[in-house]
DNA sequence: AAAATTTATGTTATTATATAACATAATCTT
DNA sequence: AAGATTATGTTATATAATAACATAAATTTT
């Protein structure tokens, strides 16, 4: 069984988009993910993604918690959202931003891939990017220094052009 | 006034190697860089940055705090430990790993650099590397999507060539 | 379908990391 | 020496994450 090919561009995130649009076929790659790999995507899983997925800036676990207990009224406690993360980390449905200690639906998520972002401080916007030659040039460097690689994550922590742009008006 | 080159190569931090001398060597670039900068290396950040640099593995602040309440019999308190770390940080005297909440030494301190690290999972060494390629590469990368870089973190999480072979002993 | 097993979630407590706010001390400037 | 600045001490608290055990739901086995 193949998995879905991702139809979500790459650097739209800061974009004008149709993020409805975004947020369903998160949802529904999401499910096929699961179902590909014999997981379960349960209702509080779907729920924390579909939070995750309310922007494209990364939210921090305390926060969606906060947002669960909102839809929820009932309490929620961190060990709830942190395994749903996990849940979803592995499934590789979100990243984790290691700078902000938040997290962000990932784009791609059928493909192997990289975790590799932009992040606008003025925005707050994190946007998921790879490119053969960067990946190429890392996995070179690696090799010439015997490294072998397990993770990578690589964070670019500046402005966006649409704020650049923005802060000009 | 000119900075002084560092005399430290970039990844032996994981090979045999007289670290007696990467100590000294680190800790004479401080002084010279702090003088330089018009910055005040007192003994307390000097205490931190050599506890640092005990070893080539990025320690946490609390392991820091309680090496420095050993080294004086006095209590320690959590701020006393993170303004050292700020105030070399902003020194670029060493670099905060975001993967590990740990701090390590920077090797080519006097550079402007990136912040790009191979962090071994068995022995716990993190190597700081950097190649003119993949500088290229991240910068023409960002120039391509629109984005200004004020931070930059690389961090490659996986098995160092010496653990590697040990493994298969 | 009931029992056994596995997986997921709830709950309480605790650990780990980091900062705020204010007091005291040391250093620098004049 | 007085005043200003910078650094450190001190107490309290914020923020992020996990451990340990109980309950509930789903899946598998019989």
């Amino acid at each position: 069984m193949a998995l879905p090919k991702s139809p979500l561009p790459t650097s739209i995130a800061s974009q004008q988009h149709d993020h409805t649009q975004c947020i369903a076929t998160a949802m529904t790659q999401a499910q096929e993910i699961c179902t590909h790999n014999g997981a379960r995507l349960t209702r509080l899983r779907e729920q924390v993604l579909r939070l995750i997925w309310q922007s494209h800036k990364p939210l921090g676990a305390y926060a969606l918690m906060d947002m669960l207990a909102q839809e929820s009224t009932r309490r929620v406690a961190p060990p709830t959202v942190y395994r749903a993360l996990e849940f979803l980390l592995e499934q590789g449905l979100i990243h984790r931003i290691n700078t902000l200690n938040a997290y962000i639906g990932c784009t791609h998520p059928s493909a192997h891939h990289a975790n590799n972002f932009l992040i606008c401080e003025h925005c707050g916007v994190a946007i998921e990017f790879s490119t053969q030659s960067l990946q190429d040039n890392i996995n070179q460097t690696a090799r010439d220094l015997g490294f072998s690689i397990k993770a990578q994550s690589i964070e670019l922590v500046g402005c966006c052009d649409r704020c650049e742009a923005s802060r000009h008006d």
